[in-house]
DNA sequence: ACGTGCTCCTGTGTGC
DNA sequence: TGCACACAGGAGCACG
């Protein structure tokens, strides 16, 4: 589930459950989650402190304390949730920090494609990781830039954390369609505008699912995402939806709003 | 550089 | 109802 959205409104909520409370006890119930870091040396480097920030960059989650950031990636069956001292731990329950008082922090994840890690500098993991810029935060002229260097399917090209980070396969494909750009359309054969569209555009729908909190049916009629099944009906009435396979992906795109290019 | 296909893992939905 | 199978919103890797 969660794409950028999902993971800002994580952020959030961790902002208001999760600052300000002196950790007393860290547990890993499965270490194969862990990223980087042993299970000893994220007990050495939490327990005793407090985080003091929670920052998102992409998809990817920052919990800042004295001397460095705890790190998650939350995959695509992932979460962090507070949960009250008598409370039972969730069944998928990875790694578990508690606070003084009882509260503790879960990281949960189904399928375990997360991760979660610790940093002594944000800009280490970046680096890493190769991200690219914070698609929300990116220039637009930057944007352009990185993305008009590959020649591969534009879809590829905006799933690539490397080259913007943040963008997910729906918002690829909601972005594309109210670009009215194909999905294969080789990215350096688009035009700048074209690309500075697809940057304004995937960040308006990224900032207004932010908005509604991922609730689609809560998103306007004209967007995608609303019907985003294979012979769902393209929001402005043209076609019946189509499916395709872009870079092993699901992709879902109307074939008369968004023609292959003729080149 | 590029596309393809596999991998990590487990739950859910579909079709027989 | 049971069972097999395809599929899932991420990301890294090997291969040709």
């Amino acid at each position: 589930m969660p794409e950028l959205p999902e993971v800002e409104i994580v952020r959030r909520y961790l902002e208001e459950r999760a600052l300000g409370k002196r950790i007393d006890s860290v547990k890993v119930i499965d270490a194969s989650i862990l990223e980087g870091v042993t299970t000893r040396k994220l007990i050495d480097s939490l327990v005793g402190k407090c985080f003091t920030a929670a920052r998102r960059h992409g998809k990817q989650l920052f919990l800042q304390v004295d001397g460095g950031f705890l790190t998650a990636h939350l995959g695509m069956t992932g979460d962090l949730i507070s949960i009250e001292s008598e409370s039972p731990l969730p069944r998928f329950a990875r790694v578990v920090v508690g606070f003084q008082g009882g509260e503790r922090l879960v990281f949960e994840d189904v399928r375990k494609f997360g991760a979660v890690g610790f940093v002594k500098s944000t800009s280490s993991l970046l680096a890493n990781k190769r991200l690219g810029p914070d698609v929300l935060l990116v220039r637009e002229k930057e944007f352009v830039e990185r993305v008009r260097r590959h020649r591969k399917a534009i879809k590829i090209v905006l799933l690539d954390q490397r080259v913007v980070a943040g963008i997910g396969n729906l918002y690829a494909d909601e972005a594309l369609f109210q670009s009215g750009v194909h999905p294969n359309a080789s990215a350096s054969k688009l035009t700048d505008g074209e690309i500075e569209k697809l940057c304004r555009n995937v960040r308006r729908v990224l900032k207004r699912s932010i908005q509604v909190r991922t609730d689609f049916d809560r998103l306007p009629r004209t967007y995608l995402l609303r019907s985003r099944i294979e012979g769902g009906r393209c929001p402005r009435g043209h076609s019946s939806l189509k499916s395709i396979k872009v870079g092993g992906r699901t992709t879902i795109f109307c074939p008369r709003c968004q023609r292959p290019s003729k080149g």
